[in-house]
This record gives C-alpha cells, structure tokens and sequence, in this order.
DNA sequence: ATCGCCGTGTCGGATTTCCGCCAGTCAAGC
DNA sequence: GCTTGACTGGCGGAAATCCGACACGGCGAT
C-alpha cells in the first residue's frame, strides 16, 4: 500500500472520516474525527507517515455532505476496496444492493451473501466492514426487529434507518 | 537490547573483536576485524547504531591483551552473556571449569555438560559460541585427537592449545 | 421468557509439529 | 589409511494446526 489521503467531515450525527486511496478509492471511513480508529482497522502497520491529511476528498467527501443532507443515493457511486476471505467479500458487494430504506435481517443477508447458513458469519462480514457508509451494514438488523450492533454506535445506526426511511 | 561497545585488538593471530553491553557482560567477541561478523551471530536484528566504537573495553581488552601475552587465566573473571537452550547454557557454563592445557573431547564434554549421549549437541553447542577466548571452546578436541573444527579458524585453534600447552 | 448449545467464516495469536542443520562418533567397506 | 553411512541430541525457523472471538439465529430444555 503507497500512499493514502484522509479527512475528517460534520455530519448530523457527529465527525465523519474517510481513508482514500490515490486512485479515489475508499480503503476506510466512519463516524469518527480519529483517523487512528480507521487505520488499525485495515493496517495495523500502515505507517501514519504514509498518510495526508486534506481539507477535502473531492467526490469522496461530496457523497458524504449530500448523503447526509438526503440525498441517500449519493454514495453509491463511490469505489471501494477492501481486502478479506472470499465468503466476506461476496457479502461486502451483496451488501451494495441492499436498498436503503429496506433493511434485511442477519439471515436474510447470510443468504443473500450466498450461504443461508452462515448467519453468524455475515454478521462477521458486518463487524469486519471498514467502509462503513458506503458499504451500507447499517442495513442490517436483527430478525426480531432489533437494531443488533453498530461499531460506530446504535444510535448512529437508529439515525441512519430513520433517515433513509423517508 | 539497548546498546553496546565495540573495540578490536591486535594479537599474535590477527585482530581480535569483543561487543560488550553496558553493565561490562561479553556478548560477543572472536579473531576477526569485522564487528558484523560477531552482531549478526549474536541478533540479526541489533541496528548499527546500537553500536558504538570505542578505543578501549576497560577490563575486558586488558584481559584479552595479557592472555595473549601468555597470562591465560585473564580472561576467566570476564562476564559472558549469552542465550540459548537450556542444554547450550548448561554446556557453556561447563566450558568455563576446562583447565588450559587439559584440552577434553567432544563426548566428554557432553558428559561435562550434562548428556553422554548429546555428543553431537555438545559440538552444536562450540558452534554456536558466540563468545570465543572467554567461553574456551577452542578446548575441545575429537577423540582421535584431531582438532576439530573451529569457528575462528583451525590455525588459530592449533595456536590457542600450543599457548595454553606450557 | 431465558439459558445453553450448536452452526458458520475469518482472523490473529498461540501452540504444536516438523525439517534440516551441525566444530562428532563408531563401524563397515574399499 | 580413507570415505560412506547411520546414528546421535538440541536448536531455530517454517509450516501446519488449533483456539477463541465475533454486530446472529434456531432449537430444545429449564
């Protein structure tokens, strides 16, 4: 991995940072103003060196103002790229389809990602996500209607259905 | 490891190399001019610039100047430090009580070292000295009555015995 | 209701196993 | 004399393996 741009953007529900390759890919990204909290996330050994900071992430950073002020489809054009085994990388892009303001239960997600058994480790695939937003896991909630966990907090995840929901 | 000095000395069989930590324990120390040499048996990983030149070791290289000039039991006051398996640590230690001039085979310094039938470890063990002179592996000998091999060279071991012989 | 017990994929870390090296030695064969 | 081979024990590194931890869900037994 060479070299990697970063900003932080308010949102609504508090700071929101993104980790973008050269290429304008999304490597990372999450409701937080700690960069730190998103690279351990997808390099534990990705030097801080090799990191800049911007004041803006061109059409990175213009998803995220415009998904938050409603336009819930803006993020979907956005490229990401993140590396795992095979069954989470199936679930990650199976995840993309899922429409927003219909969320899917953990198992439903498991078959979706291609293995109706797999429940619990779709919902791996979810906790394992670093793209959050752009790979929409706040989609995902629990059979019995509840919420089920969020890393960037449930009431983030609560605020996001909501406003989807519309 | 935090750090440690170096110095090389002259002697009868060519420059004699010695790394000392700071607490004044051998680490490290043969007959040859190239620290590297000793560091890389010692830790591949100590940086160079752990390491600094100095012109003298204080007692060590006075130990090592009068043992060449034929006062042998100098160097056995020294302090060596070295890590191994618990056989190698015991066999290193035994290696210290051998009398000069009273060279022992390989089989009976495995029995010395604890293991008649560790013979061949006990050869592993002279091997991987690291602290040549102050550990006298040049003290062990094949039961023919053959050298032996010798890290620092078969010339320098013949001179060692023949030194130690009067 | 609640508890416990699977199942499932992946990862990181710990553990275990295995391989090859070696500054020897003895016996067998040329 | 010599080489060759089989045996040796310990160690370090590599590889294989195992184990626990999870953003859950269904089933059966308290």
């Amino acid at each position: 991995m060479s070299t990697a741009n970063w900003s932080t953007i308010d949102t609504p529900i508090g700071p929101f940072t993104a980790v973008v390759a050269e290429d304008g890919a999304v490597l990372a990204s999450g409701w937080t103003g700690e960069v730190t909290e998103l690279t351990t996330l997808i390099a534990p050994s990705l030097a801080p060196s090799e990191l800049t900071e911007k004041r803006d992430l061109g059409a990175v950073s213009d998803a995220v103002r415009r998904y938050h002020a409603g336009e819930i489809g803006a993020v979907d054009d956005i490229v990401v790229r993140q590396k795992s085994g095979e069954f989470r990388e199936r679930a990650w892009e199976a995840l993309r389809t899922v429409k927003p303001g219909q969320p899917v239960s953990y198992a439903a997600y498991a078959t979706l990602a291609g293995n109706p058994a797999a429940v619990r480790a779709a919902a791996g695939a979810c906790a394992k996500n670093a793209a959050a937003l752009f790979v929409p896991c706040h989609r995902v909630v629990r059979t019995g209607g509840a919420l089920g966990g969020f890393r960037w907090g449930t009431d983030a995840k609560r605020w996001l259905l909501d406003h989807e929901a519309v």
